[in-house]
DNA sequence: AATGAAACCCGGCGGGT
DNA sequence: ACCCGCCGGGTTTCATT
């Protein structure tokens, strides 16, 4: 992983599309060299796939809404129950008064209300505190 | 946007790679057709891009954690001064008793604390509060 | 690990149904 | 809208250094 791996990662995260010719333009390498670097880096993993990007309002999920999700046993291997729950993106186990966190987007906030619902069905869960959110600032790939 | 539509996003959420014909076979369809569904998907916007998703840790980001901002003035125009912290993944303005989220991912606590005294040095802001991240239970794309 | 050449396959586009 | 067929170019592999 030298610098010309990040910056192909670089490029590969905001347009995956490239020909690695131009990939290889780009770092001053081959195509060939190009595209060996880069099915290392798949098949080491750092590249974990590369997908298409959907605008979630065009399918109809325009309300975005992170909760907290507080409970009164360990929920760290609830993960399945979570994934039941197909309007939740993201599911994470946090530190601090909360013991998951988890990112919902839905059509409608009567759907939100559905989604919490869910939550509480999960066993444990004793509380939810959810953050609403009103206008997305920018959201991007990390920065390698 | 039909059904034809949702489901090759979804194929082409879980990997951008497939060909057009093997697409096509999945849906019933041929590469031909397939294409230029695919094609007017991009125009519409539907489909933003497609990207390499990089593993966050495996370029020294091990470390997330969310982090809701409150401040004494509106913050909804502060996008680019939040943009300027390049550990910021994501940022919303919210509904509730904190003006904005953020999602941070750094290479550890100590880099999160530059992040959060980076937050502080904008104007307006008055109290941080970060949610730290233990494990990740999922991520996944939105199931149109 | 990178290069250049070569084979193969796919993306992109026309015309027709 | 969809299907068929063609063509240029890109992906992918291989021998070589």
């Amino acid at each position: 992983m030298d610098d010309t791996d990040r910056r192909l990662l670089a490029l590969l995260q905001e347009d995956a599309t490239r020909s690695y010719a131009a990939l290889g333009q780009a770092v001053g390498l081959s195509a060939a060299a190009t595209h060996e670097r880069v099915r290392k880096l798949r098949e080491q993993g750092v590249i974990r796939r590369t997908a298409a990007e959907v605008d979630p309002a065009a399918v109809g999920k325009g309300v975005l809404a992170f909760v907290l999700v507080d409970a009164t046993s360990w929920m760290g291997d609830s993960g399945a129950e979570l994934a039941a729950l197909p309007e939740i993106e993201e599911a994470h186990v946090v530190a601090g008064s909360a013991s998951v966190l988890v990112k919902v987007r839905t059509s409608t906030t009567e759907r939100l209300q559905d989604v919490l619902r869910g939550l509480y069905g999960i066993d444990g869960v004793s509380g939810t505190r959810a953050t609403v959110v009103l206008d997305t600032l920018f959201e991007r790939p990390v920065t390698p």
